[in-house]
RNA sequence: GGCUGGGUGGCAGAGUGGUUAUGCAGCGGCCUGCAAAGCCGUGUACGUCGGUUCGAUUCCGGUCCCAGCCUCCA
């Protein structure tokens, strides 16, 4: 069963053959650290945590980057409005960063390079491709210089004359064509700057990813990934540095674009004022309803996200706990692995809506069947297919108890419950209705059961 | 204007050249004191106009509409 993969490169599905199958290597750019991670940030670190975690089925050793881009125009700002260091925001906005996404179940890369930690491998490539032609200094700035790199817009598919012509692009009077791009800009003494060749400064955007790429995964990886807004200019422009610095060999064989959450069909934008962050979403829903949400819609389409969206990524979550509280004491079988099925759909450009539409059929064989062994089978592939898309490794008790509000307490659940039951052995069916509205208006339903009551929380 | 990608049943959302996606919601039934959960059954769905085909939602072309990128952006 090999995994296949849409290359944005190619535009086409392709079969994932790894440079080498002993050691697959994976980039995907991660956050500028500035601001808390609003959901579509997080979409992108799910679909690539997701794509990690299919590499590990598939590879014993995938090596997984992700980067931090701690030094920024943004940052700087954010750090003078606050009338802090610039490193207090960084290291700041990294943790909430890591607690967010930790939160929505996304593992932490093998690897996580930092900007400001790779001055030195930074300015070694800028060098190097001064030295080879394709860059050049001037006022202080070094420029990639476009038209030195033939194959520019491969990626994106636009040609240089279409970039250019009606483009918005600020021309400098330093560049020597249009849509050439900083590696290099001088800073001034109260911004954050490096001292280099060409003065004291600070690295441009694009050139981090290539210099991190090339000291911790080589000249060329397997696959990187991005969001699809990253496409052009900022992957157009890893390419070309990396290209250029490595002889024309091919800076990722596989690219993978991963597509933008929209809030009401529109673009989520601060001038929209619809930006929604993962910290507000998760004060109103579990850390894992809103990880399935973002996977109930292939990666690359758009997702349009609303409070239902969410709802039913619960109620699917429901459903399939429903299933594993059953199963409770049956021991699943091992060894336990995904179905074929459910493989087969991640494997196909990990389509996730197929992959659990595979798990919800288990989940009603389970809820179907009275044979012992084939109830341990679908539990043990219940389970794994949920460790791959990271969902369904808790205690269902703790799933359907989990209390946002905290405000309930379990053991006055549990003593409504005995005297309700007390009232069923009485048939006082009146007694009994009014406690279990009395719960119902605690946001408790509760299941009876040839084997007592269970209750849990909506 | 250029480049991407879309338009599927009440909603969300996969997929396929002829045969059930899946979940939620609805309807009928089983179970239940009644419910809930679970189980069984249940839906003239594929923007539009042409073409190819024995047959197209699925391939090709036109057309309309939508979103993203072309400027920092996941």
């Amino acid at each position: 069963m090999s995994l296949q993969l849409y290359n944005s490169l190619t535009r086409r599905k392709e079969i994932f053959e790894p440079r080498d199958p002993a050691r697959v290597t994976m980039y995907a750019c991660g956050p500028t650290v500035y601001n808390p991670p609003h959901i579509g940030n997080a979409r992108a670190a799910v679909v690539y945590d997701l794509l990690y975690r299919v590499l590990m089925r598939h590879y014993d050793n995938v090596v997984y980057a992700r980067n931090i881009t701690d030094v920024d125009d943004k940052i700087n700002a954010a750090a003078q409005a606050e009338g802090v260091p610039i490193g207090e925001v960084t290291d700041r906005y990294t943790a909430v960063y890591h607690g967010d996404v930790a939160a929505l179940g996304v593992l932490a890369p093998l690897i996580e390079p930092r900007a400001t930690a790779h001055i030195a491998p930074i300015i070694a490539m800028i060098e190097r491709l001064i030295e080879k032609g394709c860059a050049y200094a001037a006022e202080g700035h070094v420029l990639f210089h476009v038209p030195a790199f033939a194959d520019y817009g491969a990626l994106s598919g636009r040609a240089r004359e279409e970039m250019i012509a009606g483009a918005r692009v600020e021309v400098a009077p330093f560049k020597r064509d249009p849509a050439d791009f900083v590696l290099w800009k001088p800073s001034p003494p109260e911004l954050p700057g490096w001292d280099s060749p060409w003065g004291r400064g600070r690295p441009g955007w694009h050139i981090e990813c290539s210099a991190m790429i090339e000291q911790h995964l080589g000249t060329s990886i397997d696959i990187h990934g991005g969001g699809n807004d990253l496409k052009f200019p900022h992957h157009e422009n890893e390419i070309a540095q990396s290209r250029c610095a490595h002889d024309g060999a091919p800076l990722a064989r596989y690219w993978v674009h991963n597509g933008f959450v929209e809030i009401d069909s529109e673009k989520m934008s601060k001038s929209l004022g619809n930006v929604l962050l993962v910290r507000d979403l998760l004060e109103q829903h579990p850390g894992e309803a809103i990880r399935l949400a973002l996977l109930r819609t292939k990666y690359r389409e758009p997702l349009n996200w609303s409070d239902a969206v969410v709802a039913q990524a619960k109620a699917q979550l429901d459903r399939l706990y429903g299933v594993l509280e059953r199963l409770a004491d049956v021991a699943p079988a091992a060894p336990v692995a995904p179905s074929p099925a459910f493989c087969a759909a991640m494997d196909d450009d990990l389509n996730t809506p197929q992959a659990l539409a595979v798990l919800m059929e288990l989940a009603g064989a389970a809820n179907r069947s009275e044979d012992a062994s084939e109830r341990a089978r679908l539990k043990g592939e219940l389970l794994a297919g949920g460790a791959e898309l990271g969902i369904l490794q808790q205690d269902p008790a703790a799933w359907f108890r989990h209390d946002a509000s905290g405000a309930l307490d379990p053991a006055a659940i549990e003593r409504l419950i005995a005297e309700r039951n007390a009232a069923r052995s009485a048939r006082d069916w009146t007694a009994a209705d009014r406690i279990r509205d009395e719960l119902a208006a605690m946001g408790v339903s509760i299941q009876d059961g040839a084997d007592g009551t269970q209750w849990r929380i909506e």
